[in-house]
RNA sequence: GGCCCUAUCGUCCAGUGGUUAGGACACUUGGUUUUCAUCCAAGUAACUAGAGUUCGAUUCUCUAUAGGGUCACCA
């Protein structure tokens, strides 16, 4: 049988991180099996529903370099691969379910669902469904449908037993079945829930693996007792733990930028994004720390997953970055920072001039305006003391005069320094702010060989 | 609160029925360096608690505790 596993992200707005952490699960574990990774649009939603979420799914994905072999927008075998352009098909293998006794109509109205629920808080028992429509007769059902009333169908959940969900990480969870709610299958809108979707989906689509968070472990046993209720033979699971904040609750936005996008906008690297999610709650065989998106799709096993919920440490992702940019060579480098980090004032042949001196100063591409901006930017006028004046003034004057190179520079401005009795570093601390208009700067040797003599001298001259 | 999951340095991960419990990030210190950064070296820092099994438990079992997840006509 062909492995096919799948992510199932819902267009609410952003692609999240965790949505990259899954699914690159997911795509290792179709890759090593020969088999597809399949992306699925759950959109059954339509309040939260929002435009135009769809696409920044997968220009995520695409921007990460995950490679998906069926999906809305190349379609597939298995298409329509939209949830609400499935919905003849749930409302078909529902009535297979009504046919079979495993789910039935429920005409509950909202406020009676509300009645319910909080005389059952009242007495401090947990809020569900008093299964009220679970035994109307036929003739009952017929005479309500017959009225359009409103309805919504539900799963017949056992009133006895276990419902034990295989996971192959997790090993066997039971849960008693007389703790599981009479869940909603398809909506009075007519569309299904996610349970009755999932199900459904996976099944048709012929995925085996269902690798997904661990917040979904609680809802297992519902989709466990939906394939069972359609007598369908059950995909493997895999509950991965999910990634928290720092104070330990589930990743959100509130509380972290989760946005895959949006990482890309403040000059984190796909490699890196993709390096730093490895190791969430996994590891390398080798231990390795660094290691690439291509070697992760091909080492990845489930049997290395710890079942600890991994913390979001951006400190972690900020050095994995920095030294993917270090290993980028300059010209690769240079690409990088052109997609849109780099100002127009500074040409692409300053910017290659320029890359060597910040490589191994950047933490994100985004660094680089910051770190290089007095190449192409005049520095904001600053406070020069009467020392400062004497330094640059001996300083302009060896500068107008020497070989415009790193060694010229130094060569000169060096013994200078010396036989004026001065030191090197209040001297080169007062040249660098009138130069650079910062403390702290790249090399300033080969910072002014690349500005140039003419405008070293001119911001010299300004000072002094 | 019910149900479920989890428990090794601050963080991410190794690891074992007998180890000086290992690495990385961060932090501290030192070296290189005209600043910063890089690079190199060193250091601080952890097996949640109790009981049981065992000659011996961080490791296996149970309980407690803590943290998390989930309890919708949201996914």
């Amino acid at each position: 049988m062909t492995v096919r596993t799948r992510i199932a992200p819902s267009p609410t707005g952003i692609a999240h991180l965790g949505t990259a952490y899954i699914a690159m699960r997911n795509l290792a574990i179709a890759r090593q099996n020969g088999g597809q990774f399949v992306i699925r649009i759950e959109d059954t939603d339509r309040e939260r529903y929002v435009e135009g979420a769809v696409d920044i799914i997968f220009e995520a994905m695409k921007w990460l370099g995950y490679p998906y072999d069926e999906a809305p927008d190349i379609s597939g075998p298995y298409a329509p691969y939209t949830q609400s352009e499935r919905l003849p098909i749930y409302k078909e293998y529902v009535q297979q379910l009504i046919a079979n006794k495993k789910a039935y109509y429920c005409f509950c109205t909202k406020e009676r669902l509300e009645q319910v629920r909080s005389a059952a808080l009242a007495k401090k028992e947990l809020p569900r469904y008093d299964r009220h429509c679970r035994h109307l007769t036929d003739e009952d059902i017929q005479k309500q449908l017959d009225s359009k009333a409103p309805h919504v169908i539900r799963l017949a959940v056992p009133e006895t037993g276990v419902t034990i969900c295989q996971d192959v990480v997790r090993g066997p969870v039971e849960f008693q079945n007389s703790g599981i709610d009479d869940q909603v299958l398809l909506k009075s809108d007519g569309y299904p829930t996610y349970h009755l979707g999932v199900v459904v989906d996976d099944h048709l689509m012929k995925i085996t693996h269902i690798i997904r968070g661990e917040e979904w472990l609680s809802s297992s046993p519902k989709h466990v007792l939906i394939y069972e209720a359609f007598g369908w033979e059950l995909p493997i699971f895999a509950h991965l733990p999910v990634i928290r904040n720092k104070d330990h609750s589930k990743m959100s936005k509130r509380k972290n930028d989760v946005s895959i996008l949006s990482h890309r906008d403040r000059g984190y690297l796909p490699e890196a994004i993709n390096n730093f999610l490895a190791l969430m709650g996994w590891s390398h065989p080798e231990k390795k720390d660094i290691f690439s998106l291509d070697e992760f799709l091909k080492i990845f096993t489930l049997d290395r997953i710890t079942l600890t919920a991994p913390v979001y440490d951006i400190e972690k992702l900020n050095w994995i970055n920095g030294s993917y940019i270090r290993s980028l060579t300059d010209v690769e480098l240079a690409e990088r920072l052109s997609a849109g980090f780099v100002p127009s004032a500074c040409s692409g042949e300053l910017l290659a001039s320029i890359v060597p001196l910040v490589k191994e100063r950047l933490v994100t591409l985004k660094d680089f305006d910051d770190l290089a901006s007095f190449f192409y930017l005049e520095p904001s006028a600053v406070e020069m003391t009467a020392d400062d004046k004497e330094y640059l003034s001996v300083a302009k004057e060896l500068l107008a005069s020497c070989a415009w190179s790193k060694e010229g520079i130094e060569g000169s401005l060096i013994p200078a320094v010396k036989d004026h009795g001065w030191k090197n570093g209040p001297f080169f601390a007062a040249l660098r702010l009138a130069v650079t208009g910062k403390k702290i700067s790249p090399p300033l040797s080969e910072s002014m060989v690349i500005l140039g003599r003419e405008k070293v001298l001119a911001r010299l001259t300004l000072k002094v």
